[in-house]
DNA sequence: TGTATTCGATACATTGGTGTATCGCAATTT
DNA sequence: AAATTGCGATACACCAATGTATCGAATACA
């Protein structure tokens, strides 16, 4: 099962890269509807608008394409989030836990794709959890984000005068989880109460252990 | 999709249960080996050393088998948890950093079949996310879960003269996420190295957010 | 514009898993 | 012990999905 995505550097054609994209496109809503396992080549190929003849000769199998999927979502989602944090850096010379707490909402709320990403995750996970090689990707991604989570942290706290009480990449640890966590719990709560698995109460979360572990510098 | 196991309260006979038991036993194993939709009726029956003929003649179909398994290991797993912290109650009377690691650390690591158990709760929370009748009774569960816990973590921190700075029931769930979370770093890290991925580093973290939110009384 | 090549559609053979119907053995009942 | 019922094995028909081989059309190139 080949992980990395380009073996070999062929040049593809224009046509071709359109037809992968739109592939790949299709898969990422079948897979989010049905789970990798369960859906199959011809679903993705008619979602697309295409026949399973147009999906062999682009991709090898399904799980070729989930990984050039994973790949392009995952960069897409690295470089939001670091562009977000990014933005928010220079606000002013204070920091509040509602400021936290809006600035997490953002993230959590304003992506029209968390359902698909975060089912999608999921999926990637279980096939790391099952699979060594995939797992070797799986945690490179991770760690990545990880890292450059904890700096853009680091740095955001430190231009207000803060540090953190814990190592900032433990703490992005903690926060991914209380975020994956918290996604999860709102979309099984559903849109139909006001109790406690909702976007905001999530942020306030995230917040409140962020400040928790802030002290002056 | 039915979900609740008992429709009708069938009184099974001796080898029936006997049966039932042995396959909903290879099905965790085989459950936690492929996932639940890649792996096979025939694959199951034939690690409980049965003939497809057999499962067909005890179970509706591999849904409700998983559903029969989901209700046994999450009672087993309910009580354990209940058990467990129950006994660590009357330790003394201070409660440290340590203690509370020293507690988690058991359950993190002392459980063979965390794996396994760790697998299937993802597989039920994906499952749960795709289709709003399981989503509710997985919700039922959770809810189940984490008051307990937050009842338990009340009288526990109670009894040393403490008491939490955060709503006990919110503290569960995030304790209960990186709890999750972070067995299955460990389990991707592998036993092969020294890292921050290990049980050690998680029960510390988990440690540090509970001292975090602690205050005496 | 004519030629070459790439790429997607169609058709086909094959496989692996499903569910059911039937049979016979073993456990239970009297 | 004989009779009856319950349950697991066997066999079969069926279907859904796969992967490949071939053909024709669109695109690139001269």
């Amino acid at each position: 099962m080949s992980v990395d995505s380009g073996d070999a550097p062929v040049i593809e054609s224009a046509r071709r890269k359109r037809t992968r994209d739109r592939l790949i496109d299709a898969a990422y809503e079948v897979f989010a509807e049905y789970g990798i396992a369960t859906a199959t080549v011809e679903q993705i190929a008619e979602r697309a608008g295409f026949t399973r003849g147009a999906f062999y000769s682009n991709f090898e199998s399904k799980e070729e394409l989930f990984f050039a999927l994973a790949d392009r979502e995952n960069q897409v989602r690295f470089d939001r989030l670091e562009a977000g944090l990014t933005e928010y850096l220079p606000e002013n010379g204070r920091i509040s836990t509602d400021q936290i707490s809006s600035i997490v909402r953002d993230f959590l709320g304003l992506q029209p794709d968390n359902r698909s990403w975060c089912l999608m995750q999921s999926e990637f996970q279980m096939l790391a959890l099952r699979d060594p090689e995939v797992g070797k990707t799986y945690i490179a991604g991770e760690e990545r984000a990880m890292t450059m989570l904890g700096d853009r942290l680091d740095e955001l706290v430190a231009m207000v005068g803060l540090r953190f009480t814990m190592n900032s990449r433990e703490l992005s640890t903690v926060l991914g989880a209380i975020y994956s966590d918290g996604i999860a719990r709102v979309m099984l709560a559903g849109s139909t109460n006001p109790g406690p698995d909702t976007v905001d109460a999530v942020s306030d979360t995230i917040a409140r252990i962020v400040q928790a572990f802030t002290e002056p510098v």
